[in-house]
DNA sequence: GTCTATACTAAGATAGAC
DNA sequence: GTCTATCTTAGTATAGAC
């Protein structure tokens, strides 16, 4: 995985000598990860970008200086995003997993944008493809250990294979968030993966009560 | 949905006075999906499709005018090698899908180029868009009519909205295959819907066997 | 009917002026 | 830091040869 520190360097320097550098770059960020999540990577142009960022094509290019590393640093920028999973707050793997999707709900241009993107990288010379190989092999196998120690406590529907269960939970959500895309009205994620989630695991108790998906949904939830 | 009947012509004209210009159809369509199926519709330049048929640009352009009219022709062609239900030899649903799960095995160049383009289209003004958000919405009517009458039939496990089956199952197939692309060794679409039916469907009998998979995979399988 | 040659516009990338 | 100019390649359109 290749990617830059540009979306640190934005943070780092907020307050420093070049905080125009900085407030420039997060500009071009959220420019840029507007225009990725609407179009894709390659149909996006930098000189839409560098309109939707209120600048000209070479101050763009002067902070980012290819396309490809503006996608990386997008990339970069939207995992600092990412929903963490709270130690005390959420106890079972099911209620991190729905709790994510919830949350997802609240930057749905984030979510686009990977969606978008996980999709654009399954074609060959793809620059995000090593990124999406690489978290779809990581995301299995920490899925898996999961299941596993659910299956360890007796909490999963018997004959259920970990590594199988993690595979289709990743599948499923993908698949789901790119028919959400299509058509947003037909489906839901979050409600998508409980269904799902219901059918692998055992104990009702593990997973989020409609009670508390909803209050995730009006309080907000615990994001990183 | 706005498609062309380039398919159509050529095997209409196979036989016909205008023989070559079938096989130069056919060649560029053979070619186009190659190149769409790897790269996706906008990465893929005509220049590349037409060297892989052998023939220039020019010629290329001569058959197929626009570069959407080709992707309209080449989905087409695609949408005439589908596996269609063979009434006596598959009477249940699930082993419908599945069997057209393991049918896709046997013609990986035309499912790369529907996931490749499943998921490219999720963008905005992308010409297969309309395709493809109409094939969603028939396909999670059609599916959940067929668990509605499984649950009718009692065989669907308690407390399972055919609704919400058959968008997780689109979804489901969808993700998997892009998983599959991603990593073609990490998981099979067609086991990975077994597993995901046997969670939904109550009754054993009315899945596809392990043996019955194999033999589908070996001898072959009805194709329309 | 089939194919070749050429020109036009827009894109990403680069060099250099201020 | 910002902008102008230029290069290459892409998709597209047209004229015309056989």
């Amino acid at each position: 995985m290749t990617t830059t520190d540009a979306g640190g360097q934005v943070a780092a320097r907020a307050r420093g000598p070049y905080a125009k550098t900085a407030e420039r770059r997060l500009a071009i960020l959220e420019a840029a990860t507007e225009v990725f999540a609407e179009r894709g990577w390659r149909a996006a142009s930098l000189r839409q970008i560098a309109e939707a960022a209120g600048i000209s094509l070479s101050t763009l290019q002067h902070h980012f200086p290819s396309k490809v590393e503006l996608l990386h640093a997008t990339m970069t920028h939207r995992d600092e995003h990412r929903f963490e999973r709270a130690p005390g707050a959420l106890p079972s793997f099911p209620q991190t997993v729905v709790g994510q999707a919830v949350a997802n709900e609240g930057v749905p241009r984030l979510i686009q944008l990977y969606s978008v993107l996980t999709a654009e990288s399954a074609t060959a010379e793809h620059p995000a493809r090593d990124y999406f190989a690489q978290r779809f092999a990581s995301l299995r196998e920490e899925y898996a250990a999961e299941f596993a120690a659910l299956g360890a406590a007796g909490a999963l529907r018997p004959g259920v294979d970990p590594a199988t269960a993690a595979a289709l939970l990743i599948g499923l959500w993908d698949g789901v968030q790119l028919q959400w895309l299509h058509d947003p009205d037909a489906i839901e994620p979050a409600e998508a993966l409980v269904a799902y989630l219901g059918l692998v695991i055992d104990d009702e108790a593990l997973l989020p009560s409609a009670a508390q998906r909803a209050r995730w949904r009006s309080d907000g939830i615990v994001s990183a």
